[in-house]
DNA sequence: TAATAACCTACTAAAATAGTCGGGTAAATA
DNA sequence: TATTTACCCGACTATTTTAGTAGGTTATTA
């Protein structure tokens, strides 16, 4: 079973870009900055969500990126499958030849929680996600932080000017 | 989310342990030899799973493992629990420090699937995957190959000698 | 044309996994 | 009592994955 950071960071950018939408494009650098997650490792799993579709890209200035569908067709499942290359709980990815080519005695307990997994995270949407309570708190306190951040690196930039 | 080989592993040879428990103590050579799994990995996932209570040890000549409850009495949780940390989906292992000190965006969405996960695996008892018709299969086809291959080791020792 | 931001490839440090190796120690049996 | 069996323990290691860097190219807009 495969769930680490790289697979919370792409959920955790695509609600970012869900939650931004309204104002057109969103930069890899304002995800960046808002969440805490580098922007070279964003741009290398904004490479595989866009070969997946679930994003569209606009270069040049004032550009970044959109989501390619609507936030309630848009399901974490789908997310996690994209940069990961599965939830898979077995260790054979389901082809039954985990144990030197035969099935091992538990694979069918981890198929059965392989589809447990999906099926749950296959529920969820972005657009489910935007509405709940603990991320629009969290969401509100990043959008604060960042314009704090603004300002502050305003007021150096301004003091290097002087 | 962690669970891999390690947890795998150990409730493979759980359920192996619970399959030949009639037989007496059951050593990890022959699990060794049913399942695949190294000698010396065994030795350390039972280190663990002695240590959390799960398995008690025989020494000496005939000895081995035994489970240290009945089969309805041992979960499928407890027995990843005990060898991996935890199978918490979380980065931040429920602290809800995971943006540099705060939540970060998607922290409950992971404290769901965790609870999810856990639910799932706290429900399966070895007994239940004692009965399983798929398990059954697997570890008669199993008991007939490690009897196979004493013959055949057998075989060679006796062509050794002469 | 200067700045911005996506796009792309290759490299790398750190961590975890999945072991190995070499020695113990305790208990049973011959 | 000697030997065997099998648990016990710690240190070491190869491989893989994760997470992140570095350095460039291409497209767009002001």
């Amino acid at each position: 079973m495969r769930l680490t950071t790289k697979g919370r960071y792409a959920v955790t950018a695509m609600l970012d870009l869900a939650l931004h939408s309204d104002q057109g494009p969103v930069s890899l650098s304002d995800i960046s900055n808002r969440q805490g997650i580098s922007l070279s490792y964003l741009e290398q799993l904004f490479s595989k969500l866009r070969k997946r579709l679930l994003v569209t890209s606009v270069r040049g200035p004032g550009g970044g990126y959109r989501l390619s569908r609507s936030n309630d067709d848009i399901f974490v499942a789908q997310i996690v499958d994209a940069v990961n290359e599965s939830v898979d709980a077995t260790g054979c990815k389901g082809r039954s030849d985990c144990q030197s080519g035969n099935t091992c005695l538990t694979h069918h307990l981890w198929c059965d929680l392989s589809d447990q997994i999906h099926d749950f995270l296959s529920q969820i949407s972005l657009e489910q996600l935007v509405h709940r309570n603990d991320v629009r708190q969290v969401a509100e306190r990043q959008n604060f932080e960042s314009r704090q951040s603004c300002f502050d690196s305003d007021k150096i930039r301004a003091a290097i000017v002087d």
